[in-house]
DNA sequence: ACTTGAACCTCTAGTAACTAGAGGAATTAC
DNA sequence: GTAATTCCTCTAGTTACTAGAGGTTCAAGT
């Protein structure tokens, strides 16, 4: 009865989630993979279940949460009512900071773009690029905070 | 011959600038500003040039540059020829990497507008956000690097 | 001239989210 | 059995700041 569940080295964990073993450990310090089994010489074991919860944490942080984000949403596993409306939330926060983050980065592109063209190719006497580089008054887009 | 010229405290430059007090020392300690003048009791007294140095600044990281990437363009005051083509490198680098993440930011933008569409208003027994945060199955777009 | 109060000084430490390296022990493959 | 690989812990570094402690200086008002 102790053999019958997969376990895996942290080596395995890292390969099947494309999470690096340093970043694994770090997320246990953390507080969001819990502690696993070790064996006697010391070494983590991981089972099916930290092999999920780290895809997820994987998945979490590709979309953009910040690890806080992550904490809470994993603190919801079994939860129902209100707490899944948390979840909801914080699903909702993060798109909105998502669409934020893509319409200031998409001034900024045009201005870049701009900036890039001011000096191409030749080269006048003083370049154009670090003239526009300091030069907030060309901006279209503001991109003012 | 010694008022000639407008000084400003720290706090001046960083109202005009929007820049805080602290990143302007940091920015002095890291060698993107130089050293000020100082009056008697040691306290900072900074110029019109210092404060188009900081504007500069202020603009580069505005737009997405490293410090690093700053500290190359202000190397290059009164540059010409190939260094002139080093400004010009940094700009479409930057434009790039620019391009890069605005299109991995909109793949994630579709995603999670799936995620939380799927539990949108009422939920059912298992909120299918938590789902759907762990599951990269759903994902149309990749977003994997 | 004197007294507040705001702004300034330096220095240390903390933030996010890791990454890198040292020095050494365990595991695995042959 | 031994050699290569992987693992262990611990410390320190990264980027670009931000916050706080504890103390000094400046500017304005009286």
């Amino acid at each position: 009865m102790l053999g019958t569940k997969k376990m895996f080295s942290i080596g395995d964990l890292s390969r099947r989630t494309r999470v690096k073993v340093p970043t694994i450990r770090f997320y246990e310090e953390k507080g969001l993979l819990p502690r696993p089994d070790r064996t006697a010489g010391n070494q983590r074991r991981y089972d099916e279940t930290a092999l999920k919860r780290l895809l997820f944490i994987r998945h979490c942080r590709d979309l953009g949460l910040p690890l806080a984000d992550v904490v809470g949403l994993l603190s919801l596993e079994g939860a129902s009512g209100t707490d899944l409306d948390r979840a909801h939330e914080i699903a909702e926060k993060q798109l909105a900071d998502l669409r934020d983050r893509i319409s200031r980065l998409q001034s900024l592109e045009t201005e870049l773009t701009r900036i890039s063209k001011a000096c191409d190719g030749k080269h006048d006497h003083v370049c154009a690029v670090l003239h526009a580089f300091g030069d907030h008054s060309e901006c279209k887009g503001s991109h003012s905070n």
